[in-house]
DNA sequence: GATAGTTTCATACACGCGTTTGAATTGCAA
DNA sequence: TTGCAATTCAAACGCGTGTATGAAACTATC
């Protein structure tokens, strides 16, 4: 094997097998038989797993993150400046809806990694995840852009409960499906984007009003 | 040690641990020292690990939903038999949220159990989590008990938000203080439930203005 | 084509895990 | 007390893990 496919065919393999089964569920050895390497070879070529698991955390949220902040940017500068508030949530939360769900298996390994990397608390992730709460600054200050006067409070929650709801929808998939028997679609993803970036819009109003209890 | 004693106190620790430090952490030989055990009391009083774990789940999940169902029914009998959509929601998120958060650490350890068994996907939970679709769909019932007319899919939709919110918010405390800074409380407790219950009911209404994706 | 550096490979090591074992101890009824 | 079952205990077993080793195979430069 060619040298450098050998760290490739590793790292891929790597990131399908932990997306599908969790970090602990996935030995060495399951990763080398996947990718047809020898065992030595990942010791050799990141020097453990924890440094496996880490450059593919890395890399993976420095492109989910790029990602995120180009569809920002480029509704601001569409914008003149000013997003609509719509496009920040859709930057935030479509990449990894997009990347996670839809019809057939077009699912992305990457996003199903970063999921469930965001769930297990292993050493070399969670030194890096602390770099998120950066990024997720840079969203509440395109809202505070977007709505100068707006409670600072109530966008941290709004962004807070707009990356819940994307992340549980990935998540449980299962769960919705077998709850609604159908009714939910989560093959199109277009919609579910939108539903949670409204959802996410009317969060940012604080309680408005008491919220009509609607006894029948 | 008094015979039943020892179960009890490897329950309790092995709870303990596993709210704090996530299963894949915690191996027997933490939770007999903890409980003050013989290594062998575990295999000898519930049989394996694996049984032990479940044993647990199950308690905390009945346990849980007993909560819940009461917290509705109380609620439903006050109202004549309609709840109020507020009581139903926070029914659903409020006794998980006031087990975990709050200010001093009177956390519980069997809510934090809870939350980390939804999470890591081991064998013995996966079969008993199905249940909870059934205890789902009970409040689901309740919402349209109160709105008989209302779409259905809204009506999963907003349950399975509120879960996504109230789970989320006391998996990922940390993240919003350090991004909030301080701005959002996360010891007022009614305050958060009032907060998820309100958006919850916002999210009923399918999304009211087409909520353009935006893409530029 | 010889040689030095890189990469592969089979094998083994050390360790921690859940579980088992069988003897010692305890608790309790007769 | 005696006898028997229930429980505790120290020790070990078997297995799977991540990692280390050193020889073999490859690559590329001269």
């Amino acid at each position: 094997m060619p040298a450098d496919l050998t760290r490739m065919a590793i790292l891929s393999a790597a990131e399908r097998l932990y997306a599908e089964r969790g970090f602990a569920d996935v030995t060495m050895r399951d990763i080398v038989t996947a990718a047809n390497v020898n065992l030595s070879a990942v010791n050799y070529h990141f020097g453990s797993k924890d440094e496996l698991i880490a450059e593919l955390f890395v890399t993976r949220s420095l492109v989910t993150n790029r990602e995120r902040l180009n569809e920002l940017k480029a509704a601001e500068t569409a914008g003149g400046g000013r997003a609509s508030i719509e496009a920040i949530f859709a930057a935030l939360v479509g990449p990894t809806l997009r990347g996670c769900l839809g019809p057939g298996k077009q699912r992305s390994d990457a996003a199903r990694f970063m999921i469930r990397a965001s769930l297990e608390s292993i050493p070399p992730i969670r030194k890096i995840k602390n770099r998120e709460v950066d990024h997720l600054k840079r969203f509440a200050a395109a809202i505070r852009r977007a709505l100068p006067h707006h409670d600072a409070a109530d966008i941290f929650w709004s962004l807070h409960f707009a990356l819940a709801m994307a992340h549980q929808t990935i998540r449980d998939t299962e769960r919705l499906e077998k709850l609604s028997d159908g009714a939910c679609d989560l093959d199109d993803v277009a919609a579910i984007v939108a539903r949670i970036v409204a959802v996410s819009i009317l969060a940012l109003n604080k309680t408005p009003q008491p919220a009509r209890t609607a006894t029948r």
